[in-house]
DNA sequence: CAGTGGTCTAGACCACCTC
DNA sequence: AGGTGGTCTAGACCACTGT
């Protein structure tokens, strides 16, 4: 058995199609990152077939005019993604659609995004207080340190999406968070100099309490998604603890895991 | 700010830590991974203790005895699963324990196996069947076309902790999974010289059946953690379709994201 | 300024797969 | 046998950080 990938497939190569990559050496965007890109873009534009063969490393460094590791680098960050394939003696292929679009739209915010809606956020709480004990060790804080206290409902076309309460140490955010309504909050801490860069996630599901089926337009004891978050610094300092809720039926999280 | 890190603890050099590492040239594991392997120990074991510094690439590179792109593809990957910081002109630290070890174990299944309860399966259907049309699209079979039919209930200690639905197109177990009762699906799959590679996962929310509810001992209605998943193996075939609910009062999904 | 990680090169040999 | 990705080397220069 072949598979499916070269028996449904036209197997074409790579040669000609990134002809109209152009690397910029003086750009600060690095070389892999760059082909990276163009790559990216080449196969979800559908100018890289799934299942075509991308040819063999060597040459293809050798017709974009850098080194084998360098594109190497650039292959391994998509395979990572699901977007290529790679196999020994084989070479490197583009994943199938069916692996890289995982499920049809099921979700309610999904529909309604690609159906051109734009989500909205509505800022329902916005003040410090004393943080909860679970809040301040999450933070590591000590008991009771001020926190800003955030709470928001995310709608898409007039839907409710999603319950979003944050937590935030003073400082990170010292202007209070103005400008929240028109960007995501890791949007705006970004431009204060602030970089999520690792984060625990733990999801959960839970039944609406009265208050949440009241802001989210469900039933109360109705399934919620649950995601709470610590979001960490690069010098492993937490800059938020976030508890979302997602009506079960508007909204599922997607995603792709390659093994190590 | 020069953060928690350097000002918590002591910042020591990995210098003396990594002296008992040997490196076996002739062994099938690649040098980054025996360097990776000895490094997460290290970590893990508290041998290198959060907040200290890894030291310079370059030099623990000429101490291990290898190159700088090797030790680096090992401190990489460690970096991806949070357990390493790099920042340029600070140095490699190891990522405090908050950031490395999530949230305190919350859930009951994990609070049972740490109190030493091994999970049991209990095999509750397994014969082959048409696909549903839903199932037979997410394998890529024709509609109707045979497939092993897989339940199983998951319990620790008694409690029931998730029910597995699983899909799989004939000729992928050819034996039809004897000995799913000991291990995991994918442990026999792997054994079967399956290799599942990529999955994609969406993970939601729902309220229990009747039947789900008797199964895992809920209240009907009771709010479960859904996770459906297609996995595929590495020429891209899809070898199973899975859809698992998890009591939502019993069990949380833990993750780590690091930002790209 | 000195020290760090980030990027890049031009080779080399090996393990695995298909024919 | 021939081609592929997997691993590894020994350098180089650049960008960023803190003093």
């Amino acid at each position: 058995m072949t598979g499916q990938l070269v028996d449904e497939h036209v197997t074409r190569r790579g040669h000609t199609l990134l002809a109209d990559l152009v690397l910029d050496r003086d750009s600060p965007v690095p070389l892999y990152h760059q082909v990276l890109s163009r790559l990216e873009s080449a196969i979800e534009g559908g100018e890289l077939r799934p299942g075509s063969l991308l040819g063999n490393e060597i040459e293809l460094a050798r017709q974009l005019g850098l080194s084998r590791p360098t594109l190497r680098m650039a292959i391994a960050k998509l395979v990572e993604r699901g977007l290529l394939i790679r196999r020994r003696g084989i070479g490197t292929v583009v994943a199938p659609a069916l692996v890289r679009r995982p499920f049809a739209l099921t979700s309610l915010h999904d529909d309604l995004v690609a159906a051109g809606q734009h989500p909205v956020t509505r800022i329902l709480t916005l003040h410090e207080m004393p943080a909860p004990d679970e809040i301040a060790t999450a933070l590591q804080l000590g008991a009771s340190a001020p926190v800003l206290h955030l709470r928001r409902l995310r709608l898409v076309d007039e839907v409710p999406i999603a319950l979003m309460t944050n937590y935030l140490p003073l400082g990170v955010l010292p202007d209070a968070g103005s400008g929240l309504e028109g960007s995501g909050l890791y949007d705006l801490l970004r431009r204060r100099g602030v970089q999520p860069k690792i984060a625990n996630q733990s999801v959960g599901a839970c039944a609406a309490t009265a208050t949440e089926a009241r802001l989210l337009a469900v039933r109360r004891g109705a399934p919620l998604l649950t995601m709470r978050r610590t979001a960490f610094d690069d010098s492993g300092q937490p800059v938020e603890h976030g508890i979302h809720l997602y009506p079960a039926d508007r909204y599922t999280l997607e995603m792709t895991v390659v093994r190590r």
